[in-house]
Parts: structure tokens; C-alpha cells; sequence
DNA sequence: CATTAGCCCTGAGAGC
DNA sequence: TGCTCTCAGGGCTAAT
């Protein structure tokens, strides 16, 4: 979101246009006309949602999926940052044809273009009054963002007590606390030292005071390192976060985690699956 | 009510 | 080389 304000916040969007009808769900009832004149206002982020704001009282909220990114080409300031291999380094802006999986084009009065790139198509974009941003159907019941100074371990353990569903799925729920996913829960619960198995119920308390600081360090980090790419994910500028180097448990199955390297009788890091998605951590250190 | 499976998609990588 | 299978940053909805 960061990357994306920088290049489109103040600028007027000359052009929009989609190339289908909609993403996991259709596109609001001309989208594009209602980008197209409109200047670009700000930016806010609420969990894993964005939110520009153009004039005339609107809102776009863009959510990016699993593999959803927004891509700016042609404007000076991509010319200036972009590397030899970006994914970004044609440079060729508005009259570039689309590339693949791109659904959605605008074009800035400086002649940066803007492309949603997704190819599995789980991200979404609507329309909401800028004046009414949280009560749009996605963000209502949204719990605390976990990088407020309100997100304190009494907060969540508050959220936790009588939880009978594993820690794991309980951070995963965006209505206990916004915006973490599959791979910070995972880095965020090896910090903590705990379990992603223990119930969520039981992490109230001594375990909630360490697992609050360890999410709010494990995201501002990653924001600071322009995110994590696994596959495919580029940030606005074209360039690729690379969190994914700090990685202690995510993806690291069998290796030793980062505290306890090569000890005997260690198996390293264990791979589950919890609630159909992968978990990763260290059966010595989180308990 | 609270949890969990199924599902929406494409692409990458592994295994054969 | 090419096929088939499995899995992947998410989250809604229906089923249990």
C-alpha cells in the first residue's frame, strides 16, 4: 500500500479499465468510470484490505488474495528505482498491452500505469463511501489491527479466554486480531514460544504478554523488508520483499530452527496441517 | 453458537 | 520431454 501511494497519491487517473467482469466476486457497476477523472486523495489500510480514497466521497477497497499485486510501470519514478531484472523494466506505461492476469489498468496523468495482477483471482476490489469505509460487509466485525498501541495482551487474551479452537486458527481469525496470515501467525507463535497446537483458551495470560510483542515485531519487520515473496508477490515498484530471508520456522520443515541449531534429538522443524492450511514450528522450543 | 471442510483459480514444482 | 498430482501469502459459505 505503501508503494502504491507513493506513486498514485495527488495524481489524477487519466484512464481505468478492467479486462473481465470481476474477481472472486464481480466488480462494482462501473468501476471504471468511476476511477476514470477522479483524483487520488490517500491511502489506508484496514487488516488485509486496502483503501484509496479518490474524490467524490469514494472509497476503492482492493484486497490483493494469495497472489494478488499491484504493479506501476512507465512513470518516472518506477524508471528511477526499477532494477535491470524488474518485473516491472520495460517501462513502456500506458500503451504497454496487458500482461498476463492483469484485470484492472488505470492510467495517471503522468502516464504511470497501474495494473491488479492475479492469477488465481482471490482478491476483490469494491466501491464504499469513503464516509462509511468500516461498514463495508468485509471489514464489519474486523477484530483490533495488531500494530495499534489498543492491541495489548489483555486485549487478546480477552479475545482467547474460553477458546477451544488451537492458537494457530485463532490468529488466523480476522475477527480476534486483523491482518495476520498463514505465514506470520507461524513466525509470530515461534517467538512466542508457543505451540501452534495449544488451545487458544490457555493463552491468556503469561503466554498472551509474550505473543503480542512477538506479532507486533514480526510484521513491522517484514513491512520494514518490503514483505515476503514467496513465488510471484513484487511490491508496487516492481521490487520483491524479502522477509522470507528471516524466515525461522515458515517453510523450513526439518531444518533447525534458529535456536536450538543441531541438537541431538531434534527432528528440526515439524510440518502439520492444522484447519487445511500448513503450520510450521519447533516441538523444543514451543510449547 | 463455534469449528471445520469445500471451494473459488492458476502456476510451480515434484514425481513418474 | 511431458504427463499427473499436490500445494500455495485468503476468506466466504455451507455443513457439521
Amino acid at each position: 500500500m505503501r508503494g502504491l501511494a507513493a506513486v498514485m497519491q495527488g495524481r489524477r487517473i487519466r484512464h481505468a479499465e478492467t479486462m473481465r467482469e470481476g474477481l472472486r466476486w464481480p466488480f462494482p457497476k462501473g468501476l471504471a468510470a468511476r476511477l476514470t477523472g477522479a483524483e487520488v486523495l490517500s491511502f489506508r489500510r484496514r487488516a488485509k484490505f486496502m483503501l484509496m480514497r479518490i474524490e467524490g466521497g469514494t472509497s476503492v477497497l482492493i484486497h490483493l488474495g494469495m497472489s494478488g499485486r499491484m504493479v506501476a510501470r512507465g512513470s518516472a519514478y518506477v524508471a528511477a528505482r526499477q532494477g535491470p531484472q524488474g518485473a516491472i523494466s520495460d517501462a513502456r506505461g500506458h500503451n504497454a498491452p496487458p500482461e498476463l492476469h492483469e484485470h484492472l489498468v488505470m492510467t495517471l496523468d503522468d502516464g504511470t500505469r497501474i495494473g491488479f495482477v492475479d492469477p488465481r483471482r482471490f482478491g476483490c476490489v469494491d466501491l464504499v463511501p469513503t464516509a462509511a469505509e468500516d461498514a463495508h460487509r468485509l471489514l464489519v466485525g474486523i477484530g483490533p489491527e495488531p500494530l495499534d498501541d489498543a492491541f495489548t495482551p489483555a486485549v487478546l487474551g480477552a479475545a482467547l479466554t474460553g477458546k477451544q479452537t488451537p492458537i494457530k486458527a485463532a490468529l488466523l481469525d480476522q475477527k480476534i486480531v486483523a491482518g495476520l496470515g498463514n505465514i506470520y501467525v507461524a513466525e509470530a507463535l515461534y517467538r512466542a514460544g508457543i505451540s501452534p497446537l495449544r488451545l487458544a483458551g490457555t493463552v491468556a495470560g503469561a503466554r498472551s504478554v509474550r505473543l503480542v510483542p512477538a506479532i507486533k515485531a514480526v510484521l513491522t519487520e517484514s513491512i520494514e523488508a518490503g514483505g515476503s515473496s514467496l513465488r510471484d508477490y513484487v511490491r508496487a515498484d516492481g521490487e520483491i520483499g524479502i522477509f522470507q530471508e528471516n524466515f525461522a520456522v515458515y517453510g523450513r520443515a526439518g531444518q533447525p530452527c534458529p535456536d536450538c541449531p543441531g541438537l541431538p534429538g531434534c527432528g528440526g522443524v515439524q510440518q502439520i496441517t492444522q484447519s487445511g492450511r500448513s503450520s510450521f514450528f519447533c516441538p523444543k522450543t514451543q510449547r
